[in-house]
DNA sequence: CGTGAAATATGTATCGT
DNA sequence: ACGATACATATTTCACG
């Protein structure tokens, strides 16, 4: 992983649609060379897949809450079946085990309440492993960026 | 936006890396048929960019927080500004503007301390805008799903 | 890692429904 | 207005230096 490797990310992470030789040419590379990179970051997994980031209200699914999630006890087996229902649900499309005084932040995002309802009953009050959750719903997701900052 | 149109969200949002043939055969539709459709999916902003998802611990960013920060108050300028500087920041991967008791939730990650420190003195602490925040430390990410629920 | 040629894919024009 | 076919252009991919 030189610097080489670091510039192909670095482009990769803000646009995938370029064509080989466009990143070829931006990093210094001949399309050959640069083309064996990109594929050897892909096998090794560096690269864990390409998409596209779809416009949430051009969909209707525009509505994005946080929520914070305590269980009723430290538990191996009731954090696993937990992380496997979330997992499982569409609706969240991240989840962070978390110290301090919470377990789990949830990032949710639905088009309704009643989908929101549909998360609460398949996630959150099945099991009997979520202690409390509080909601925070977003009024506007000011920033979503995928790129990691690399230092480069 | 009908239900083809669906379709290729679904599988780009899946694997943008797909070509437009693999794509075409996918939903059913000939090659120059969903290129069109892809096509102005991406001129109406219905797809916002493609990216490529590198794994954070690949790159020694795999610190993750979640950071729940309180304004001092409500206050259109102050709101403003702070929300240009967490843009501006690229630590920050995510914020979003939250009704409750706190204003704003934020999604960071960094390589380590230090930049975590960095971006408290550059956002947090800049500019008399934070009353106080509160920083969840994401021991894990159990899940990382850009693609939102399209109900197809 | 670079070059060049063969294999693939994309993009366009045209026609049909 | 939308999709299919076929052809021209561009890109990917591989063997070789």
């Amino acid at each position: 992983m030189d610097r080489l490797d670091l510039r192909i990310l670095d482009q990769l992470q803000n646009d995938a649609s370029l064509t080989n030789q466009d990143l070829a040419a931006r990093v210094g590379l001949s399309p050959s060379a640069c083309l064996k990179r990109v594929r050897r970051l892909k096998e090794c997994g560096v690269i864990q897949r390409e998409v596209a980031l779809v416009a949430p209200d051009a969909l209707g699914a525009s509505l994005h809450m946080v929520v914070e999630v305590t269980m009723v006890r430290d538990d191996k087996p009731l954090y696993r079946d937990f992380i496997r229902r979330v997992e499982a649900a569409p609706e969240v499309s991240q989840c962070y085990q978390v110290t301090g005084e919470v377990d789990f932040v949830l990032i949710v995002n639905v088009a309704d309440m009643q989908s929101y309802d549909r998360l609460c009953d398949s996630v959150l009050y099945a099991g009997d492993a979520v202690h409390k959750f509080r909601t925070l719903i977003s009024r506007k997701r000011n920033k979503f960026e995928t790129r990691l900052p690399l230092g480069v």
